[in-house]
RNA sequence: UGGGGCGUGGCCAAGUGGUAAGGCGCGGGUCUUUGGAUCCCGUAUUCGAAGGUUCGAAUCCUUCCGCCCCAA
C-alpha cells in the first residue's frame, strides 16, 4: 500500500513512517511548510516545522530509504488555522489550532495531496487509533492514555478516518522512543513539541495583536458585581479560568469568568463562580453513531488534559449539541472543543458555544 | 497647629522588647502537540524619617514628615 506519512520532524511521525516503510509500505514523506521561513525568524518559531524540523524529517527519510517532500502550504495554513485563530481571540473565544490544522489540512488538503502521489492514505505521528466496526470507523484514544491526542482529532469525517492511519497509536512513548533508536533515526532523542507551532517565543498574545491590531484594545477588569477592578491590554490575552496576569490583587485568587468582546470587559471572580453543569456545542461531528435525538449517557472531554466527566448529550438542530454533565465543571471555555467519549472510543464532539 | 487614629515588600496584612507570619500580585520551574488550571520554588537585612533607651526594638521614648476621621 502506498501511503503519505505527514512528517513534522518530530519523533512521532518519524516513527511513524520508519515503521510503515519496514512492514513493506510504499511510503512517502510530506512535510507541510507552512509559513515563510525568514533567515531571522527560524530559530524563534516553535518546535514543529522550523527549517530545522524538515531538515530532520529529510534525514529520517534519507536514513529510513523512502522520498520526502517539502509542500508549501503557507495559504492553506494561513487561511484556515490561522485565520480561525485569531477571528476566534478576536470574539473573546478561545481557539484550539491544533483541532482545525487536523481536519482542515492533514486530513483534508494533505490527504487531496496524497492522492495526487497516488496514495489512499495519510498517516500522522498521533497518539489515537481507528477502527473498523460493523459499516464504521472508530477513532479511539491510543493505547498510551498520557498521550493521547484523539480530542485534537474529534472532527475526522468517516471518510477521513478511512484515510487515516496512526502508527504510533498503539504505542507508549517510551516505545516509540526505543523504536526510533533501534531504527537508528536522528530524532530519537529530541524533545516532544508544544505550545503553538506557529507562535514565536510562544508569545500568542503579540502574534493576534500583530495580525489583528483591533483586538489589542485595553478595556475594563471587572468584578461580577460590575465593580471595575482593573484595566487590561487586549481581551486576547484572557481565556476562561485563567487566574495569571490579571495584575489585581484580592484577599483571594481571581479567575476570569467571561470575556464580552463587544464591550472588551473581562469579568472575574471565586474558582467556584467557574463551575458550570450544560453546554451547547456547535459544529458537531458525530463518530461512532448517529445524531442521538434522546439523551445520550457519555463522559464528556472540555479541554486537553480534562479528566472527562460524566454526563449525557443530545443533538440539537444546525449541527449543534446539548450536554449536561452530572458534576458542575470549572471553566467551559467558548471556543474548545468538547469531546463525548464512550469508555476510549469517540462518540462525538463538537466546538463549544 | 482642639481631639482621635494610622504609616510593615506592588496591594492587603500579622507581629506591642528577642532578632520580619500569611494571602493576593509578580518572577521562575513542573505539567502539556491549543489557551488555561493545578503543583513546586522564589519574592522586605528591613518595618515613614532621624535621634535616644536597651545586651537586644517594627515593637519603648523624643522630634520631624505624610495620611485619615471628628470638631469646625
Amino acid at each position: 500500500m502506498r501511503v503519505v506519512v505527514a512528517m513534522s520532524g518530530g519523533v512521532d511521525s518519524s516513527v511513524a513512517a520508519a515503521l510503515l516503510a519496514e512492514q513493506g509500505h510504499d511510503v512517502i514523506g510530506l512535510s507541510m511548510q507552512l509559513y515563510a521561513q525568514g533567515e531571522a525568524s527560524a530559530g524563534h518559531f516553535g518546535s514543529c516545522c522550523t527549517l530545522d524540523d524538515l531538515n530532520d524529517a529529510r534525514r529520517v527519510a534519507a536514513t529510513v530509504g523512502f522520498p520526502h517532500y517539502i509542500l508549501n502550504f503557507e495559504r492553506q495554513f494561513q487561511d484556515t488555522v490561522i485565520s480561525n485563530f485569531v477571528t476566534e481571540y478576536a470574539s473573546g473565544r478561545t481557539p484550539l489550532p491544533c483541532a482545525h490544522c487536523n481536519s482542515d489540512l492533514k486530513f483534508s488538503t494533505l490527504l487531496d495531496r496524497a492522492q495526487g502521489f497516488g496514495a489512499r492514505s495519510v498517516a500522522t505521528g498521533h497518539y489515537a487509533q481507528v477502527e473498523r466496526t460493523g459499516n464504521r470507523w472508530l477513532l479511539k484514544r491510543s493505547v498510551d492514555r498520557g498521550k493521547d491526542q484523539s480530542y485534537f482529532l474529534f472532527s475526522l469525517t468517516q471518510h477521513q478516518l478511512e484515510s487515516a492511519v496512526f502508527p504510533v497509536g498503539s504505542l507508549t512513548k517510551a516505545e516509540v522512543r526505543h523504536e526510533a533508536r533501534r531504527l537508528a533515526l536522528q530524532v530519537a532523542e529530541k524533545p516532544d513539541s508544544q505550545e503553538i507551532c506557529f507562535v514565536p517565543d510562544g508569545d500568542y498574545a503579540s502574534f493576534v495583536a500583530t495580525k489583528a491590531p483591533r483586538v489589542a484594545q485595553s478595556g475594563s477588569i471587572v468584578a461580577e458585581s460590575g465593580e471595575r477592578l482593573g484595566t487590561h491590554a487586549g481581551i486576547h490575552r484572557f481565556t476562561i479560568g485563567q487566574r495569571k496576569g490579571l495584575g489585581i490583587s484580592a484577599a483571594a485568587p481571581l479567575y476570569v469568568l467571561r470575556i464580552d468582546a463587544d464591550s472588551g470587559d473581562v469579568t472575574v471572580g471565586p474558582r467556584a463562580s467557574l463551575e458550570r453543569t450544560a453546554l451547547t456545542a456547535s459544529g458537531v461531528n458525530w463518530v461512532a453513531v448517529d445524531a442521538p435525538a434522546s439523551w445520550l449517557p457519555v463522559t464528556a472531554q472540555i479541554r486537553h488534559r480534562h479528566e472527562p466527566s460524566a454526563g449525557r448529550v443530545r443533538a440539537l438542530d444546525g449541527g449543534r449539541a446539548e450536554l449536561v454533565f452530572d458534576i458542575p465543571q470549572p471553566a467551559v471555555t467558548p471556543g474548545q472543543a468538547v469531546v463525548f467519549y464512550d469508555d476510549d472510543v469517540v462518540v462525538g464532539g463538537g466546538w463549544i458555544d
